[in-house]
DNA sequence: TTCAAACAGCTTTTT
DNA sequence: GCTGTTTGAA
């Protein structure tokens, strides 16, 4: 029972009580993922048997994290339980059971980008406009409809629903909710949303489906359950109702997913679900000192609605959190890079210990400005995913169209990419003959010539045939020969490598890493189906850090907060404290929304360990142009006798000023943009906007040394010194892979870190 | 139909 | 400032 030995009295209760409904409410750096895994290791040494565990998470990370963690403690057994965020593990079954709600088995996951794209069609079918009809509205109310599990019938009947929307001068929602559901059906395709809407009505309406679950998975836990939605909650609850083993983990003070239907109630609720239920509450902090927790909790103390609880670190009392002040959002990416080189050299830390966090994905720009100027090697969690970039989403919807040709989206996308000569209007009477005869878009390019005129229908006819082609041909390949065959035969490869400008190249040696990806995919020994259809089904659910296997490099990490929940560092930087930044704008007309993001700040804060610095600009770029920045509300309420603060940063030359510490009031005063009267710290010269040189990432190309020649790179060692044709002068800091598909990063002067293929990539060695 | 230039809208956060 | 979309000329 050695693993029991390290917890402590209440984590250890939780732990060994595996039958019956059970909530543990885990405070921040309680030891929550701990518990989990134990509680797993728990369940199969006392006989449970590894298949009939289910483990729920929110995010790809989390998922992943904890499958390592589980691996570490049970080994081998690991790999039976299922495990993943509620998206993949109810795609995965509706893979098995989609035919039975009427859907296809190999059904197209549409992301946000295809699900918006169907809805501008819907609207200008529909004549509507679209500023009234925003398409992030739609989409969101659609969402929202769906996650409580409202269907496009039960919204056009809903009485209160309908005077919503009339009252909001949007009296077509439902009909565009019903032609958005009936689109994505007639193409073979979910949303995510979708994923567990349609999961829903198949355990509603097929009991023996159900059945077959519930038996199947006897132990249920689901992480972060406060982020839960009303779907997530009925499967969650459905699921488990026969056998009633159910661990919900969750802290309430980190609710943040409410914007995406997140229910704080069902953890506040559960106790009446189940009467009979086992709560632990998990309050001592393992993971930051005690200035941090204090923080930490005089910021959430701001809130009204909480479960009560007692959260308290028994380690050091610790540095006080230091407050920087920078007078733009570049010289605040300036000084944080200064603080984190100057903290690991003093320390001796590693870049590892450091972690930037953010409210939006934007700041990472004047973040990465900074660490980029003193060759700090940095990674960006989050963003843009791979996946998500326009090459990748072009070869991948050439695949989707292989594997379903209904797939509506994956057809526009690529049907006049590259350049085949099929334009807008042609394929406007593709979409129109469909609807006329009731058929798909696929199937009226088949047969052009019976639907559409002479003039479009040769071109139209030849990548219809290519499509076919693929279908054959695909079927006997395996998943690497048909991802190459199509990305040569479609001719996207061929109109890549033909652009020589550096995006051109980058896109080029993207689409070499999918590639790449796929054959690694192909090679796999551990599992059995390996074709192109499997490798490309869940794309949509994928992220960045799902493809990145590079995650032990040395760097310091940048994201924004919502991805930072459940992870910690030694050091971190919260970015941005500023008022209509974070809180964010939105947030401001609701006590709710500005609770969550108070919640956020919170999750923020008790990332850290050791230290912790906040920062926050008095001006800031916003769409171009520089806006005047007051110091953020949340600032006010941590308890200035935990605080350090440090305004030694002297303005810019033309930085207009924003906001001061007042020490006599003991206070934050705010200036406001529009009146400063009152106010006798500021007098403030008009604000003329400042002459600030914004330096563009990818700029200039560099234009190689004379003397230029790619060297021969199969005696690459790290450290060394390389020129590239583009990206210009660089140092190897890591190398992986094996053999031919060696992977390089490299970081560059100009344009900062990049991977490399080493079988593509021209290198010139100079040291 | 294609290309470039002008233009609009945008920023919460994730699956 | 950036990206994706619209517009107008060839």
């Amino acid at each position: 029972m050695d693993y029991l030995e390290g917890l402590n009295k209440e984590q250890r209760a939780a732990v060994e009580q595996i039958q019956g409904p059970v909530m543990i409410i885990a405070g921040a750096g309680s030891g929550k993922t701990r518990v989990i895994t134990y509680r797993v290791a728990h369940l199969i040494r006392k006989g449970v048997d590894s298949f009939n565990i289910l483990v729920l998470t929110f995010t790809n990370k989390a998922a992943r994290e904890m499958r390592e963690r589980i691996n570490k403690v049970v080994g081998n057994e690991a790999k039976n339980i299922w495990m993943g965020t509620f998206h993949s593990v109810f795609a995965k079954i509706l893979r098995v059971e989609a035919d039975k709600i009427g859907y296809p088995n190999n059904f197209t996951i549409y992301d946000t980008d295809d699900s918006k794209s169907v809805i501008r069609a819907i609207l200008k079918e529909l004549n509507l406009d679209d500023k009234l009809y925003n398409q992030n509205f739609v989409l969101n109310r659609i969402s929202a409809a769906k996650n409580n599990l409202v269907s496009w019938q039960a919204y056009q009947q809903n009485e209160q629903i309908q005077a919503e929307d009339f009252t909001s001068g949007r009296g077509q929602m439902g009909k565009i909710y019903e032609t958005y559901a009936s689109r994505c059906f007639r193409a073979g395709a979910m949303d995510f949303d979708d994923l567990l809407f349609k999961t829903n009505e198949l355990l509603r309406d097929h009991p023996e489906v159900l059945n077959k679950y519930q038996h199947k998975f006897k132990y249920l836990m689901v992480d972060e359950y406060q982020d839960t939605n009303f779907s997530q909650y009925l499967i969650v609850k459905k699921l488990a109702a026969v056998n009633e083993n159910l661990c919900v983990v969750g802290d309430d003070a980190q609710s943040i997913y409410a914007f995406r239907g997140a229910n704080i109630q069902n953890i506040l609720n559960f106790e009446k679900d189940y009467p009979d239920l086992k709560i632990f509450k998990l309050e001592q902090n393992y993971r930051s000192t005690q200035n941090i927790v204090s923080v930490a909790n005089s910021i959430i103390s701001n809130n009204k609605e909480q479960l009560k609880k007692n959260v308290f670190s028994e380690k050091e009392t610790g540095d006080k959190i230091k407050v920087i002040r920078a007078f733009s959002d570049n010289e605040e990416g300036k000084i944080i890079s200064e603080e984190i080189m100057q903290q690991r050299t003093t320390n001796g830390l590693k870049w590892n210990d450091f972690a930037i966090l953010y409210r939006t994905n934007a700041q990472s720009r004047s973040m990465e400005e900074g660490l980029r100027k003193l060759n700090i090697p940095y990674k960006i969690y989050g963003g843009l995913s791979f996946y998500q970039r326009k090459e990748i989403k072009d070869l991948v919807a050439y695949f989707r169209l292989t594997f379903n040709p209904n797939d509506e989206e994956a057809l526009k996308r690529v049907i006049n990419y590259p350049r085949r000569g099929i334009g807008d209007t042609t394929i406007d009477r593709i979409i129109l003959s469909a609807g006329q005869n009731n058929i798909t878009p696929f199937e009226v390019i088949m047969n052009p010539a019976k639907f559409l005129d002479g003039r479009s229908s040769a071109s139209v006819g030849i990548f219809a045939t290519m499509i076919q082609s693929f279908q054959v041909v695909t079927k006997t390949m395996t998943a690497y020969d048909a991802a190459l065959h199509i990305a040569q035969h479609s001719g996207l490869l061929k109109d890549l490598y033909e652009d020589k400008s550096v995006e051109g190249l980058n896109r080029y040696e993207n689409i070499q890493e999918l590639l790449n990806g796929v054959k690694e995919f192909s090679e796999r020994e551990d599992i059995e189906e390996k074709g192109l259809d499997v490798f490309m089904q869940d794309i949509a659910l994928l992220t960045n850090d799902d493809k990145d296997k590079n995650k032990d490099a040395d760097t310091v990490s940048l994201m924004t907060i919502h991805s930072s929940k459940g992870l910690e560092f030694p050091r971190v930087h919260v970015v941005g404290l500023e008022e209509n930044l974070f809180p964010s704008q939105m947030s401001l007309n609701s006590r709710s929304d500005l609770e969550e993001e108070r919640r956020l700040f919170y999750v923020a804060v008790t990332r850290a360990e050791h230290k912790l610095t906040i920062s926050y600009a008095t001006s800031r770029f916003k769409f171009g142009t520089l806006i005047n920045c007051e110091p953020s509300r949340f600032l006010d309420e941590i308890d200035a006798r935990y605080l350090e603060l440090d305004f030694t940063a002297k303005p810019a030359p033309s930085a207009g000023s924003g906001s001061f510490f007042d020490d006599e009031r003991n206070a934050w005063t705010r200036k406001s943009n529009t009146s400063s009267s009152g106010d006798s710290f500021s007098k403030p010269k008009a604000a003329t906007a400042p002459p600030v040189k914004t330096t563009s990432v990818l700029a200039k190309a560099h234009v190689p040394s004379p003397n230029f020649k790619p060297s021969d790179t199969s005696n690459l060692q790290v450290g060394m010194e390389v020129e590239h044709e583009r990206f210009g002068f660089g140092k190897v800091i890591s190398l992986e892979g094996n053999k031919p598909d060696i992977k390089a990063t490299i970081f560059f002067k100009e344009i900062g870190q990049k991977q490399l293929l080493l079988k593509f990539a021209k290198l010139f060695i100079i040291s």
